[in-house]
DNA sequence: AAACATTTTAATCAAATGATTAAAATTAAA
DNA sequence: TTTAATTTTAATCATTTGATTAAAATGTTT
């Protein structure tokens, strides 16, 4: 049997093995507080393995980083670009979607944020996300209704801002919300479960139309 | 005149000077990816200064830590906690006070939120957090309200993060968001200043008991 | 089975980095 | 002014850490 492609087992390829463990390990503590022998550690391979299949730390970070990107942004791709639904049948969707997302990977979007902090051109060159979000269907959707006086006038930067935020922001603050809140690990996840019916109520709250005079 | 405390002039003291370098970095870029040696450069000082007036980069760190840790919270907490005010005059304060302290520290939400994913104990130590949001004269007036009927019915901790969310999030994700909508620096901070008018007119809206049957 | 290719391992290297030291420079005290 | 204390500097140390190497182990092909 080959090494990487053809593995059926239930035991990994060691590449796949090192990739999984460089995910977990650098979303966590991202690039600069990763050591390579974490990797392995987690991995449970030798050191020189992960440069044998990888090259370096780096060239992992930046296939792990790729990945991630896209797996933050393609959650909302793919609903924001479905022409068949509403801009009201979307959201439930998108919600739904990018909570099981964020329950599966709490850790992303700060591994995302804080790489992005410390270098923001790791953005520019997924130049890609500007016209999948704001040039969606969805976006698009957005400004039709807004036009109509179907919704609240509202910038649509600021709406992204306010959707992304009740999505985001409670698996981004969970360390300290959970602090705050006096909350359980699974209680938490609760919690976030729940959010997937309230939030679409609150966003067609902040959108319902002041009643004309 | 004597070195740290009484220094009138321009000219601050070496060890203030190695301080607000270290936040700065510190701040940007997280402990592990801050060198020392970036810390000096950015103090302009000789590397062993940072060790001579502070022990080491460890001590530092907590030093930097615990007053960022302050700052985030005592900028809630002061407001929580005015008994003259009622539940809907803190909201537009609070989200001034807030937004104009991260506008001036807007690297301020990744670092801690950051360094809390990789050690959440961090948080254990600062346990008056706790005490000073959930059991604030705030979240006292909320629950009254919503006992009264005042108010729609939300469980205290999703109107924590949803209040939190719309105020720090744009700051948080503001690398990605500027990628997003192509908007410079300045323009970023204008809309900041947009959203303190905006954002406690969301929060009436969330807020707005659904009406009786 | 023999020869070859691939994968894995333990040992080691070299560079980066936090910290220390001893001497020099500066400031304060006598 | 002299002496003592404090602050600053350049050089150096010791550890950590990403990476390499050569040999051993395993797998594949003929």
């Amino acid at each position: 049997m080959s090494n990487q492609s053809e593995n059926i087992e239930n035991e990994l390829s060691t590449e796949e093995k090192i990739k999984q463990a460089a995910r977990v390990v650098f979303h966590k503590k991202g690039f600069a507080a990763t050591r390579t022998r974490d990797i392995a550690e987690e991995a449970g391979i030798n050191l020189a393995l992960l440069n044998y299949y990888f090259r370096s730390k780096e060239k992992l970070f930046q296939l792990i980083m790729a990945e991630s990107l896209s797996a933050f942004i393609k959650s909302i791709a793919t609903v924001f670009n479905d022409e068949s639904t509403t801009l009201y049948e979307k959201i439930p969707v998108l919600v739904d979607k990018y909570i099981d997302m964020l329950t599966k990977n709490p850790t992303l979007p700060i591994f995302i944020l804080g790489e992005l902090q410390q270098n923001p051109d790791l953005m520019v060159e997924q130049f890609s996300i500007k016209q999948v979000i704001m040039q969606s269907v969805f976006m698009r959707q957005f400004q039709a209704a807004a036009e109509k006086g179907e919704i609240a006038p509202m910038q649509p930067i600021h709406f992204v801002m306010n959707v992304m935020g009740f999505i985001v922001f409670p698996f981004v603050a969970s360390p300290m919300l959970r602090t705050i809140g006096d909350i359980p690990q699974d209680k938490y996840i609760e919690l976030m479960h729940e959010r997937k019916k309230m939030i679409p109520e609150w966003i067609r709250l902040l959108l319902k139309p002041s009643p004309q005079v």
